[in-house]
RNA sequence: GGCCCGUUCGUCUAGCGGUUCAGGACGCCGCCCUCUCAAGGCGGAGAUCACCAGUUCGAAUCUGGUACGGGCUACCA
């Protein structure tokens, strides 16, 4: 490992299509990497495929970079001293490094046709030839001729000249140890089109190599790509940096990640009311551990303790269950403010429970209008949501009047018996007096109702519950019924009454 | 076809030759708590470490092979 150097990593991705999950582990990887190690986080987006790319989604990329909490140091609409950080725009500079690799032999023009190579490829094939790649047709046609040729408008590409002595390529990767691959095996490969741009093989390298980029973290489906590019490395005379190739996340189905497997991008959970700092964690664990016992691993420790040495090779599957389990961990420890502001309330505007007055559409202005409310609420709230959408039903009851929604089946199996009647009435007597309208308080006047009817609690219990709620499940009754107010909750009673009846 | 990578409880993983008849977490099951639902506490089931050979006094850990899965071999990234 290079311990002195300054490190500096990427993350580079093609917009041709949203952020996805295996893309967000990545960039999580990276950025830790870079902040454990006091280096720098550098953000690419590598975009030279322009039938594919767009620009909106370059847009959703960085959108769900900044949600992710990924911040980076250099790159588009930031800036930095190795820009520009679109491929787009670097186009001169792939063609002064092609030309300076041309110029000095380490590249050639080559002027085979789509179907003089797929004829010679398919001719490898039949005669069960071991090396299928190009058959350097090019390799040694003398340069004044090709200039001649390049001159009068024939169609070429430029491909790499691979040292035919060069022996064994290693690739030192932080999480495979060293791979070996003969450079016998690898063709000389095109690195410009004949349309004048530059092949992914190429920029990225050129692009690595000008950013000075030292480490390079990155799915393993470019791991038998890298010795090429470590042949355009040393082509260009620039240092090879070290290598971590992850392996990609996998559906529970053990397939590859489709949109059979519901919400693959990052987006997608963020919507599915996922918190950012969960997903995170939930991401970073999937494939990577602290210490093989922690579950909790909260942004701040990745970004002190995430190294490469406990990346763990295999494929992972995507596990909804954990997923769930960490964002309802981390939902539980947020405190009452905090969740009332960032959850509760923005789900109860969104969902058209609480009234939006005018513009006053702030969550933290709302939630001063009655902190002791909303925090109650949180309280009892908090341990019962998996992902934020879940307050919205549970919080439906509080928002209906004195006209509860009544359940039907809860009704029958509650409200709806005999005895029901005096239950309620004996709540309402009990209740009445209460001045100070405390769940505490509202508990303590219900206690004693079990033994004065001589019934069993949960029956007792369960008939309020139903009058109150609406519903045999509920939140805990004393605060349901502090959270409703004296009034209502008094109404409610006097209401079921008539159905009980 | 060739080259390369991977394979520990259902899932994510710990494990770097003995202290492991394999530890933690999610999920599952049970008990406790309890006015319902959660949360929480306690406990349980669950892995012949893909398979076969070998090296070694000793292997999940090292070597070779096999199987299965994946990647690259594109004028995609």
């Amino acid at each position: 490992m290079s311990q002195n150097k300054q490190v500096r990593v990427r993350f580079a991705p093609s917009p041709t299509g949203k952020l996805h999950i295996g893309g967000a582990r990545t960039a999580i990887y990276n950025w830790a990497f870079a902040r454990a190690n006091g280096g720098t986080f550098i953000l690419r987006i590598d975009d030279t495929d322009p039938a594919r790319s767009t620009d909106e989604n370059t847009q959703i990329i960085l959108r769900a970079m900044r949600w992710l909490g990924l911040d980076w140091d250099e790159g588009p609409d930031k800036g930095g001293d190795f820009g520009p950080y679109s491929q787009t725009e670097r186009l001169e500079i792939y063609r002064k490094a092609a030309h300076t690799l041309l110029a000095e032999g380490k590249a050639y023009p080559c002027f085979c046709t789509p179907e003089k190579l797929a004829a010679d490829k398919k001719a490898a094939e039949e005669r069960h030839d071991p090396f299928q790649g190009y058959q350097r047709t090019c390799r040694n046609i003398d340069p004044a001729e090709a200039q001649a040729r390049i001159e009068t408008g024939e169609p070429y590409t430029i491909r790499i000249k691979v040292p035919l002595d060069r022996g064994d390529v290693i690739v030192h990767d932080a999480v495979h140890g060293d791979v070996t691959f003969n450079a016998r095996e690898l063709d000389d490969f095109i690195i410009f089109r004949s349309d004048g741009t530059p092949t992914y093989n190429f920029a990225t390298v050129v692009d690595d190599a000008l950013m000075g980029i030292t480490h390079i973290i990155r799915g393993d489906d470019h791991l038998s790509n890298t010795p090429r590019q470590i042949m355009v490395y040393e082509a260009l005379g620039a240092p090879v940096p070290e290598f971590a190739h992850i392996s990609m996340i996998l559906g529970p189905d053990g397939k590859k990640l489709s949109k059979r497997h519901g919400a693959t991008s990052v987006e997608e959970y963020r919507d599915a009311g996922y918190l950012s700092d969960a997903f995170v964690n939930y991401l970073a664990l999937l494939g990577w551990s602290l210490d093989g016992e922690t579950t909790i691993v909260p942004r701040d420790v990745l970004a002190s303790q995430f190294s490469l040495d406990h990346v763990s090779k295999n494929p992972a599957k995507s596990d909804p269950e954990r997923l769930n389990w960490i964002n309802a961990t981390y939902l539980s420890a947020m405190d009452n403010k905090t969740f009332s502001v960032q959850v509760l309330i923005p789900e109860l505007v969104s969902a058209g429970l609480e009234p939006v007055s005018g513009t006053e559409t702030d969550a933290e202005k709302i939630y001063a209008t009655r902190p002791a409310w909303y925090d109650l609420l949180s309280e009892i709230l908090k341990p019962r949501t998996t992902v934020s959408p879940d307050v919205v039903e549970k919080s439906r009851f509080l928002y209906e009047g004195a006209e509860v929604t009544l359940d039907e089946k809860s009704v029958s199996k509650s409200l709806a018996k005999d005895g029901a009647g005096s239950i309620l009435e004996a709540a309402h007597a009990a209740l009445l007096p209460v001045s100070e309208w405390t769940p505490a308080n509202i508990d303590a006047a219900l206690e004693v109702l079990p033994e004065e009817l001589d019934l069993k609690k949960r029956v007792v219990f369960q008939a309020i519950r139903v009058a109150e709620c609406g519903n045999m499940v509920s939140p805990p009754l004393g605060e349901s019924m502090a959270l409703l107010g004296k009034d209502i909750a008094l109404a409610r009673l006097e209401r079921a009454l008539k159905i009980a009846q």
